[in-house]
This record gives structure tokens, sequence and C-alpha cells, in this order.
DNA sequence: GCCAGGATCGTCT
DNA sequence: GACGATCCTGGCG
């Protein structure tokens, strides 16, 4: 198993809507300090998105979602979890990419001292559980994502695979919009909750 | 197997 | 002082 060699991915990839990065990120590889694997599961957030944390205008916290794209935006979630983005679009509009699973396939054995030793599956299923398995965190806000200790591989030429859309999770706000992307049919994407009963 | 509840802290009001 | 783009555990059936 050679460490990839392929060109990374450039800024420009970044440089335009924020749904079509977000579905073309599916298929890519991600690596971080040769860590990492196949995104799976990606969604994304627009300024005019409730949703989204550049809603409420540039804060200190927002100034990288509305810095140039390619950059990580990394923030910490229910005080517990660090969560990754990519930055979307021009410098100046404020969007950006959840990564929210990834498929391992290199540097397992690592994730699993991380994450403990659980089902590969399991490792990376989730926005929270792979920036742990990769050892991602809050230091890493506002890194450059097409230069190390990132890598961000274009999908593989023989890869094919079907992207489909759905409403995104764990939200309270524009819950409808359809802009989570997953990759069909893989065992590797997070889990949804079914279809919430309870409010709150 | 499913569901409810708790952990924990940076950011904004 | 409240909330959140989550995850894990324990209790129950």
């Amino acid at each position: 198993m050679s460490a990839p060699a392929a060109q990374r991915l450039g800024a420009g990839f970044f440089e335009r809507s924020v749904h079509e990065v977000a579905r073309d990120l599916v298929g890519c590889r991600l690596f971080y300090e040769g860590r990492g694997g196949i995104v799976v599961e990606t969604e994304s957030y627009e300024r005019d998105d409730p949703a989204c944390h550049a809603y409420v205008g540039l804060t200190k916290r927002t100034e990288v979602l509305f810095g140039p794209p390619g950059r990580a935006y990394v923030y910490l979630s229910y005080g517990i979890h660090s969560l990754l983005n990519a930055v979307a679009e021009p410098e100046g509009e404020a969007a950006a990419v959840l990564i929210r699973a990834l498929e391992p396939t290199h540097g397992v054995e690592e994730m699993r001292m991380r994450r403990g030793d659980r089902p590969d599956a399991d490792l990376c299923s989730g926005p929270g559980k792979l920036t742990e398995a990769l050892g991602i965190g809050l230091g890493d806000n506002g890194t450059d994502l097409t230069s190390d200790p990132f890598c961000l591989l274009p999908r593989e030429t023989a890869w094919r695979g079907e992207v489909i859309a759905s409403p995104r999770i764990g939200i309270t706000k524009a819950v409808e919009q359809p802009w989570r992307f997953s990759l069909a049919g893989s065992p590797f994407v997070s889990r949804p909750r079914p279809a919430q009963s309870r409010s709150r």
C-alpha cells in the first residue's frame, strides 16, 4: 500500500459554489499527517443559511469562513468535539463544507489507538469521530488544506461512485435543505438518527 | 437493539 | 448565562 502520489487539490477547487464543492469532495481523499482515507460524507453551509455560523456575520469566530477558500475551519461542538470544515467560495463569501465521514485507508492502526479498538466503520463515521481519529484539533483552525500537514487528493480516475443528496443532520435551522452529500451504499457514512419525533 | 440523558467549553447576548 | 453542524454509555426489553 504505497502512499498516494497524485496531484493535490488546489485552492481553485474550493473557489466556486459551496454545494458543488461539497458534492465533488465525496470520493476525494483526505490525509492529515499521513492518516486518512476517502471522503464519503459532507454537508454544505452557505452564508445566507441560518444553520451556518457565518449567518450572524463577521466575528472573531467566523473570520476564517470569510477568508480565502481552501482553508480549514475547525471549531468545538458541544464543548467536546472538534469539527473539520473546508472553506469554500471566493474570499468574502463565507461558506464551508463540513467533512462528516471518511472511509479509512491509511494509518488505520494509529486511528484505532486514538479511538479505541473498534470496527473500521466506526473509526471515522461522524464529524467528531474523524477529527479524533486523525488527530485534528482547534489548533488547525485557519490552516491551509492544500499543503502539509493536510493532503487533499482528487478522486482516483477509476473511482465510480454515486453521490446522493439528502437533508442535513443534527441541526435545528434550515433542516429541509438537501445539502448533505454521501456516497451511496457506503458502510462508512455516519448513522443518521431516524426522523426526530421529539422537539428541542 | 433502541432510546434518553449527560459530558464539557468556546462564543455570543 | 445559554446554547450547540456530537458522541458515548447505561438501562431496559
